[in-house]
DNA sequence: TAGGCCATCTGGTCCT
DNA sequence: AGGACCAGATGGCCTA
């Protein structure tokens, strides 16, 4: 059933991530390091086709049958010096079929590179929908995307592997690891202010967060808590400092049995930020380093089903043991209330079941 | 105003 | 030959 999972839902973005991420992270220093020339032309070069340029050359230097009789070489004298000759297909004068031509085909590959970014973005836009703090209104960037379902793909690997669920901060930086300041604070203020509505009230104002994957996840049903007021907790701000945060003692948070979860799937669903959260510097690998103060916090949840047709299930969400550094599993997260709203449910609801058993 | 993000244009390369 | 893919350049928009 796992297998089943991974083969229909997570190739796709597995490959996505892992591929451009790596890549994307990458570029800027190949760049550089190659040191080569750009394919723009300068001004100083307009008046001379690139060296090596095959295609585009020969379009504009016009190869059509139809236009033999212009056929004239153009660039024998510049390089009678020292220079090598240059090779490929002689430059023809551009007559105004050519030009015309030249233009349409242009136009056309315009058209189509479009249509292929479209589907590109669409494609991003997807995968958006699937990655944890997914918001219409406050897009992730594309490559905070693709970092941040990386780093999904990396934390559901991690989980299934270890068949634990993960503690909260532990989850969370798995999550941020690698994201830029704004999103780290973005994700984790997903989870974070997830994790506070869980503990302390239910939304006021009807807000409701789209966390595909959190194992906090907000839902208006009234609920005992018994810590309400952390240290760490920042009233007004929703700020949870992760990194210097200690539970103390234990908290728990109970949803009703048999609770239903929030309509994710509803299509005027719009999910909301949360404000930022301080992650001191937006967990690096030093940081992401669990201290032993970071592994102190105890605290223990009841999940219910999240899922409207489903009991609910009570797990007890204990405390961390994180070793090796933190970005590890403690416990199975919910998958309850993971990706409901899109059309690819059916897989979800699969490993629901597998956790549920 | 600088920097980030994005869409688009463009030329080069590879593949069918 | 034509299309897909890629990457650089450019300009617009937005935000701190």
């Amino acid at each position: 059933m796992l297998s089943r999972l991974f083969s229909e839902v997570l190739p796709d973005v597995q490959r996505l991530a892992a591929d451009w991420v790596e890549d994307s992270e990458t570029v800027d220093c190949k760049v550089k390091e190659e040191d080569h020339e750009p394919c723009h032309l300068g001004d100083e070069d307009l008046d001379e086709p690139q060296e090596g340029s095959s295609r585009a050359e020969s379009e504009m230097a016009g190869d059509d049958d139809d236009d033999d009789e212009a056929e004239e070489e153009e660039c024998g004298d510049e390089n009678s010096g020292e220079k090598p000759k240059k090779r490929g297909p002689k430059k023809r004068k551009m007559t105004p079929a050519r030009v015309e031509r030249s233009k349409m085909r242009r136009q056309k590959a315009n058209a189509r590179e479009r249509t292929r970014m479209h589907d590109l973005n669409s494609a991003l836009d997807n995968l958006r929908k699937v990655v944890p703090c997914y918001s219409k209104t406050q897009k992730l960037s594309k490559i905070e995307t693709l970092r941040l379902a990386k780093n999904y793909i990396l934390a559901l690997g991690e989980i299934l592997r270890n068949g634990k669920r993960p503690d909260v901060v532990s989850y969370v930086q798995m999550l941020c690891k690698g994201l830029s300041q704004p999103t780290t604070n973005l994700v984790a203020g997903c989870l974070q202010l997830n994790t506070r509505n869980f503990l302390t009230e239910p939304c006021s104002d009807g807000a409701r967060f789209h966390m595909p994957g959190s194992p906090f996840s907000v839902h208006p049903y009234p609920y005992r808590c018994s810590r309400l007021s952390s240290p760490h907790y920042q009233p007004g701000t929703g700020a949870l400092n992760l990194r210097s945060h200690t539970y103390g003692s234990g908290y728990e948070a109970v949803y009703p049995p048999g609770g239903t979860s929030p309509d994710y799937s509803s299509p005027d669903y719009e999910g909301q930020h949360s404000p930022p959260v301080c992650l001191n510097g937006g967990l690096t690998g030093r940081q992401q380093e669990s201290s032993e103060t970071d592994r102190n916090y105890h605290y223990s949840m009841h999940y219910s089903g999240l899922t409207a047709s489903r009991p609910s299930h009570s797990i007890p969400f204990g405390p961390s043991g994180a070793r090796n550094g933190g970005a590890h599993s403690e416990n199975i997260p919910p998958f309850h209330d993971v990706h409901l709203h899109h059309d690819r449910a059916a897989p979800y609801e699969d490993l629901n079941a597998f956790f549920h058993n």
